[in-house]
DNA sequence: TGAAGGCGAGGAAGGCTGCG
DNA sequence: CGCAGCCTTCCTCGCCTTCA
């Protein structure tokens, strides 16, 4: 095989290569430490993967609003899921169930805003909306809509409204066109006692004496505000607006806080802490703009980066099955890995090339206008939208959000402070241990010491619990849903992680900063040498490293001949051409 | 402070289903 | 009836939180 034509040419050619290992081996290289940046992962900065994360908070509300298996209740999920035929997910903690529980649930959403706007325009049932503008033959203006698309948001999908549902009380501060259609009063909740044995009464939500609210059309609306950020970031996703996926995330932190997803919910407090007080502007644009990508180059093609390292390593996995081989393979983490996008494209490039034209291996997916029109039908029948007094069929659905800010509020987000100060603090000792054996000449010189850090600068953490412990601390969400807009009380509760930024105390943050900054270490630098256009230096261990030296070493001692310029990757397809020749 | 229980970017095994 | 592939259930283990 001719190398200067191979896919996967050698990262260096032959004389600076040599350069290099000899400097390398001679320990001219600042970097060469006993063990590496990239063996000890030192420099290794993890960020959340944006699928897990969505399939996570997909599950959470699942759970959330699917309430018991066997059910009356419209607003659980449970009983739209037997009306529409859809399956009840057997495991709620389970990724896999991604696409059908994305494909039900939004299902039941759209059936439920179309519900709602069958209220506001005043129809008894959908087939008479859906004949309203089959028949209408000039649709009116888009501003027409969007008033009254705003008027259904404040009723049925605002934090407001739930207390307005579970509250009644207060109706009158509420103005007419927002308040909710009222119904006849529920009668008295008789199946509990009549009809479910004691096992299935325990999974059964029962309210206090003297309820007067109506708990079904509050976890209807519950669900479709908590459903409707998942959906956002549905959108924006593929759209590549990582903007917009970032301000979905910061609210999820409370709604993972409050579903019980700590690993989620401290992860994204640690991304919100590095954007907002560690990292420099560069190091946030570098993890922003490959958080989302885009293979394919076109529009409204984006995906998250673990979903397309999904995609490889299904690849890789049955490249492995055949080959009998494993994860630690050279080749595999040297050749196939890096240009696995590549191969998995060869074939359409072959098909494409003889004249044939591409065909998706999916089907697509089936129309759902039968289950809509169940839905529909029994969101009408059971006045889903509509208040009747002292309705509670024994499923609750908990207000994830509200929840997750009373968690953080009352111990949680002080343990993760004092967890990241606990950790500053262990970097400060290192720090201490590592001076005097450090060399001098490791950070003045180096290209990545003059890096800039953003402000504004960290909060005393270590300081800010103990000096005001008490709930009147500086460090109040202050969250009162009957007074603010979602919007504000999302910022409130944004405000609380904010903390103040003003203190004086020792700023131990920098210390982190300074202690974790990035270093030209021996494999995360790579440079390109400029005659060649390639790179100078591979992810090579010190063994590999000193191997290949003796090698070229022998190779030049032993005959003199012609160089061939041939690196380890090469190599290895020469012989393997040969044995197969 | 220790025990108990929950959680999860898992994995294996066995059952089920559809197809030839 | 056998086979392949899919699905579900059960088990595991390390880490973390909660509670007594």
């Amino acid at each position: 095989m001719n190398s200067a034509g191979h896919p996967c040419r050698p990262a260096a050619d032959h004389s600076s290569r040599k350069k290099l290992v000899k400097e390398r081996i001679a320990g001219k290289d600042a970097a060469l430490t006993p063990e590496s940046d990239f063996n000890i992962l030192h420099n290794v900065l993890p960020t959340i993967g944006i699928w897990h994360m969505q399939a996570t908070s997909q599950n959470t509300i699942a759970e959330n609003h699917y309430g018991p298996i066997a059910t009356n209740d419209p607003s659980s999920l449970s009983r739209s899921a037997s009306c529409a035929n859809f399956k009840r997910p057997a495991n709620f903690k389970d990724c896999g169930n991604y696409y059908p529980l994305h494909r039900s649930m939004s299902t039941f959403w759209n059936a439920q805003i179309l519900d709602c706007w069958r209220l506001e325009f005043g129809f008894t049932t959908h087939e008479e909306m859906l004949k309203y503008f089959e028949t209408m033959e000039n649709l009116p203006e888009f501003d027409y809509f969007m008033d009254k698309a705003t008027r259904i948001t404040s009723r049925w999908v605002s934090l407001e409204s739930i207390s307005q549902a579970l509250c009644p009380g207060n109706v009158e501060s509420i103005p007419m066109e927002i308040q909710f259609p009222v119904g006849d009063p529920f009668p008295l909740y008789h199946n509990l006692s009549q009809e479910q044995n004691t096992e299935t009464l325990k999974d059964f939500f029962q309210e206090h004496e003297n309820f007067t609210g109506d708990r079904v059309l509050a976890n209807s609306i519950l669900f479709k505000w908590e459903y409707s950020l998942w959906l956002e970031l549905a959108y924006a996703v593929p759209e590549g607006d990582i903007g917009r996926v970032w301000e979905i995330m910061k609210i999820l932190i409370f709604i993972f806080a409050g579903g019980g997803n700590t690993n989620y919910r401290d992860l994204l407090l640690e991304m919100y802490c590095l954007f907002c007080y560690e990292s420099s502007k560069d190091l946030k644009d570098a993890i922003w703009n490959n958080w989302l990508v885009n293979v394919t180059g076109e529009l409204g093609k984006w995906i998250p980066d673990d979903l397309l390292q999904e995609h490889y390593n299904r690849w890789l996995e049955e490249l492995l099955k055949k080959s009998n081989g494993s994860f630690d393979d050279s080749f595999l983490r040297k050749v196939l890995s890096p240009n696995v996008e590549f191969f998995l494209r060869l074939k359409e490039e072959f098909e494409t090339s003889v004249g044939l034209h591409h065909r998706s291996k999916s089907h697509t997916s089936p129309h759902l206008r039968a289950e809509y029109q169940q839905l529909l039908t029994m969101y009408q029948e059971e006045k889903l939208h509509i208040f009747r007094k002292g309705r509670s069929m024994g499923h609750s659905a908990t207000d994830l959000f509200d929840k997750g800010v009373l968690q953080l509020r009352t111990g949680a987000l002080k343990n993760f402070l004092d967890k990241q100060t606990d950790y500053v603090e262990t970097l400060k000792d290192m720090d201490q241990l590592r001076k005097p054996a450090s060399l001098p000449s490791s950070s003045s010189n180096s290209s990545v010491s003059t890096h800039e850090f953003s402000l504004p600068m960290s909060p005393p953490l270590s300081s800010h619990f103990e000096s005001n412990s008490n709930s009147d601390s500086n460090f109040d969400f202050d969250f009162d849903k009957n007074s603010d807009s979602d919007s504000d009380s999302i910022n409130h509760a944004m405000d609380g992680l904010n903390g103040h930024h003003d203190d004086e105390e020792t700023d131990l943050l920098m210390l982190k900063q300074s202690s974790t900054r990035l270093l030209p270490g021996l494999e995360l630098m790579p440079t390109i040498d400029p005659n060649s256009g390639r790179l100078l230096s591979e992810w090579t261990s010190e063994e590999e490293l000193e191997m290949l030296y003796n090698e070229e070493m022998g190779k030049e001692d032993s005959d003199g001949e012609v160089e061939k310029g041939l690196s380890d990757v090469e190599e290895y397809w020469e012989t393997s051409d040969n044995e197969k020749g």
